[in-house]
DNA sequence: AAGTGGTCTAGACCACCCC
DNA sequence: GGGTGGTCTAGACCACTTA
């Protein structure tokens, strides 16, 4: 619709917001991306143009426009107009943090899991130091065996400080999902620090993940930090190294 | 000068710009937290009090204060204002991941190679797609062993298109840094979208490296991009499982 | 109720691209 | 020169926090 520009849509943009306006910008862009009626590649009508067809300010639609950029969905070029990003990727990934469960909705399979451990023990001092509490504070440890399609792809050990939601411990986890446990208890991750490296599965590893002793998995271990940096939790995922490969983006300092 | 508010300070933005007011506004407030005026945790004085301190209106500053967001330097409650990032490691990264060289750095060891490979060749039509370029088209070849004083720590293969910097094939790669080579000849990488898995060495890889056939290895694959999302080259670097761990950091979203 | 960030607007001028 | 994105402004109203 926004291409063709016939005029006379309806357009779409409540002002009376369920969302911001920005944001339904964002959604309706991508859209008309996602159903194929803007390509890859394609120009996108003139910024003042858009203005008139979803009826919001330029300061507006230019807040969106940012956040398709953010996202690689579009890109500027000076004099001549927004396009299309062309990479097949962009749809995917906007930059991702993203739970196994999520993935596991994007790709349209089925997540599941086998609880190992989940109980609350006191943090020791390494624990303690690197989350950022006092030592003996209550810590919910949570290792699951984690499936797709029921074929084990990865273990994840999780210990989080067990004020974050005291809840935790009366939970089934072999069917609920940790981060939107997290959610209901108001609790955001925003970020991640990552280190990942790639070993020989060890006995345990191996029996868990169905794998042979010593085959490549990778692991990876994450402090997981909210909007302030402060720590949330942090979190070790082993994989099977034939089964799981981790996608990500990195980018150079933006002006 | 900014928390003061004496109210007598020249402001330091210059509207005639040589750069844009927003990214003077950038720096100035960056400024003042290197040089430890705004300390981590403190609040900064509210969005209409620097208005007229910095001299420039809200929609600027709110430009600026949101690109600081995105470099995690600061962060914004509703109601309660803006605060300074706790965390002090925060300063570099946007979204990164540690380039071979830095790591060296970081360890205080040497980074050297061993050149492989290094000439050109026609694209085959799986690389001419994946670079967006016409078959055929020469593309630079280049793999080196990179070691670190002296221990091989991984093997990079990486192809070009030989039209980036027709001189790399004169350049010795024992040596020199292709991104700096790049550098110079005006390519200016933007982003890279990565695949990364465990594998475990085949013959080829385990004598470059000197591990053991089938031992676990770390494996990447980056296509690298420019500003507007054009491919520049393709990268794919192995690394010995036990000799090396990818830093990275990844965020969610930001709605 | 006062203070503060979040959203939004209408209009202006500049810099770049292409004809 | 005409079209397009990039920057900037002054002012308005809303939503959240704190007292």
């Amino acid at each position: 619709m926004l291409v063709t520009g016939t005029g006379e849509t309806v357009p779409a943009i409540r002002p009376d917001y369920p969302e911001p306006l920005w944001i339904q910008a964002v959604n309706l862009i991508r859209g008309e991306i996602d159903s194929g009626v803007l390509k890859p590649g394609m120009r996108l009508p003139p910024e003042r143009e858009l203005c008139t067809q979803l009826n919001i300010s330029r300061v507006t639609l230019r807040k969106a426009l940012g956040k398709l950029v953010d996202d690689r969905v579009l890109s500027s070029s000076h004099g001549r107009g927004w396009y299309v990003s062309s990479a097949s990727v962009g749809k995917e990934w906007p930059n991702s943090l993203e739970s196994f469960s999520e993935t596991a909705a994007r790709m349209a399979l089925t997540a599941s899991s086998t609880v190992l451990r989940a109980q609350s023990a006191p943090a020791t001092l390494d624990e303690a130091e690197e989350l950022s509490i006092a030592p003996g504070t209550p810590l919910f440890h949570l290792e699951r065996i984690r499936r797709l399609n029921d074929v084990p792809i990865a273990i994840d050990a999780t210990r989080l400080p067990l004020s974050l939601a005291p809840d935790l411990v009366d939970t089934d986890f072999s069917e609920a999902s940790l981060y939107e446990r997290l959610a209901a208890a108001g609790v955001q991750p925003a970020r991640a620090d990552a280190i990942i490296e790639a070993r020989g599965a060890d006995a345990a590893i191996a029996k868990a993940l169905g794998v042979e002793v010593a085959a490549p998995v990778l692991m990876m271990r994450q402090l997981v930090l909210d909007a302030d940096d402060r720590p949330l939790f942090v979190s070790s995922i082993t994989y099977a190294g034939d089964r799981y490969r981790l996608r990500t983006y990195f980018s150079r300092s933006r002006s």
